[in-house]
DNA sequence: TAAAAATGGTATGAACTCAGACCTTTGAAC
DNA sequence: GTTCAAAGGTCTGAGTTCATACCATTTTTA
């Protein structure tokens, strides 16, 4: 008789070592850079040789990807010095489409994102809040949250709106943090392209950022931590009642 | 000219696809999951073909990481019907050790992981104690709160702590939860052998352990959080004095 | 006691990934 | 205008990983 162990940790500890093959996951993971805004439209990526060392990936591997992201229409490619791969993907206006026939196993992802989100997002904003705040750090919110309070069209409001959140993510310095918030982005990025904006909930959103953006600055953590639980909570009572 | 995205964001978003091959990462999931108790001394572990389609990868490549944790004396295998892998490794006694001479950059992950430990594990016991709570539920959060609290040698306790705070996070049933949790117990778990044990801090944990079932058994979300975080930051206190 | 079943052990060929070298194109520097 | 540098494009051989089938050992079951 062999001992077993308490048999509820195995299933949720152990997972898969990695999704997919490696290419697949450089297309997703600069797919979405791109679709969020990180690279917005124009912009041009690093280098093949560059992205390449980034993603721990071989140029083969690499190009393998950049190939499918041409082949999507998100991007283009010249040739020569100066050349390089350009962003040609515009930001999708949101719409109400689709949102109904998403897969049981997708919807059960999206849920847990938005769990996810209420706890890794207010953190990476109390955490911003505690650092002692830069010029240089002060410059790259206030950018951020004049571009997405400036944004006109819906689309462009977007992919600011992301940038906001990753540029608050990135003002943690924790490593774990970003990527965990860049993550929950992607998939929040999906969720709000499905349903239609209103401009109540843009002005609501727009209020809460500000406020946000002040409790950074001044290090006020706590309130920094409450005001983005609170805009967590709003956006995801709003999708929640999108995907049931 | 070609526009440039803001500087920050694509270094802070861009990360390496994946570390490193997969039977090094299947070697690394399955060390941590014994070390941390998860699969204790003398349990078995599931089968070559189970646990290939778990960890998603081959059964060729699972046998190279049971081949290697094999080397390495985590377990032994035995053939044939009723045979398998079983866990062969004791758990170990924290000592002060080695704690001096980290790679600055490991040093970096550490306190990485001791910030997002503080946001990830009180996120995860607000969202345990906000789910209803089934018996099957309470039993499991009990089980794992009598094991720790029973333990006796600091290796065993060791263990058991870790098995209660993954516990709690399987209570969150968050799957970005639950990973996250794990990830930073595993590397708390190598900052916490690199200490020596005081029994005035096992005692005092043992306390905030209490503290937690109860909030979370009573459906208390807040109380939950705040205990929990209060007890991250305790421990931190302890090793940033160690690697800081 | 014989057969079946569950386990680890072995083998093979295809596909993917890698590192590195080299080629081609194109704009910039001189 | 020539040269150089920086970018994408191509090729190759070795190492990994995969899916699949089959073998060997041991316990359970009929």
């Amino acid at each position: 008789m062999t001992a077993s162990p308490q048999p509820h940790l195995p299933e949720a500890v152990l997972r898969p070592v990695r999704g997919h093959h490696a290419f697949e996951a450089c297309v997703e993971q600069l797919a979405t850079a791109i679709r969020l805004g990180v690279y917005p439209l124009g912009t041009t990526l690093p280098s093949e040789r560059d992205l390449a060392v980034m993603l721990s990936v071989s140029r083969a591997t690499l190009r393998e990807a950049m190939a499918a992201l041409r082949e999507a229409g998100l991007v283009e490619t010249r040739r020569g010095r100066g050349g390089g791969t350009v962003v040609t993907l515009k930001p999708r206006t949101p719409s109400a489409r689709a949102a109904a026939r998403v897969a049981p196993e997708r919807r059960q992802d999206w849920l847990d994102a938005l769990d996810f989100r209420r706890v890794v997002e207010p953190g990476a904003a109390y955490l911003a809040a505690h650092l002692p705040m830069t010029d240089v750090r002060r410059q790259q919110l206030e950018r951020a949250y004049a571009d997405v309070a400036a944004a006109a069209r819906p689309a462009a409001h977007r992919q600011s709106d992301s940038r906001f959140h990753l540029t608050i993510a990135a003002l943690s310095e924790s490593s774990r943090l970003i990527e965990a918030v860049t993550s929950v982005q992607s998939t929040l990025h999906e969720m709000l392209l499905a349903i239609p904006v209103l401009d109540t909930n843009i002005a609501h959103s727009d209020r809460q950022h500000a406020a946000l953006v002040k409790a950074i600055l001044t290090g006020d953590a706590e309130r920094a931590r409450l005001v983005m639980e609170q805009h967590c909570d709003d956006t995801a009572a709003l999708l929640r009642g999108l995907v049931g």
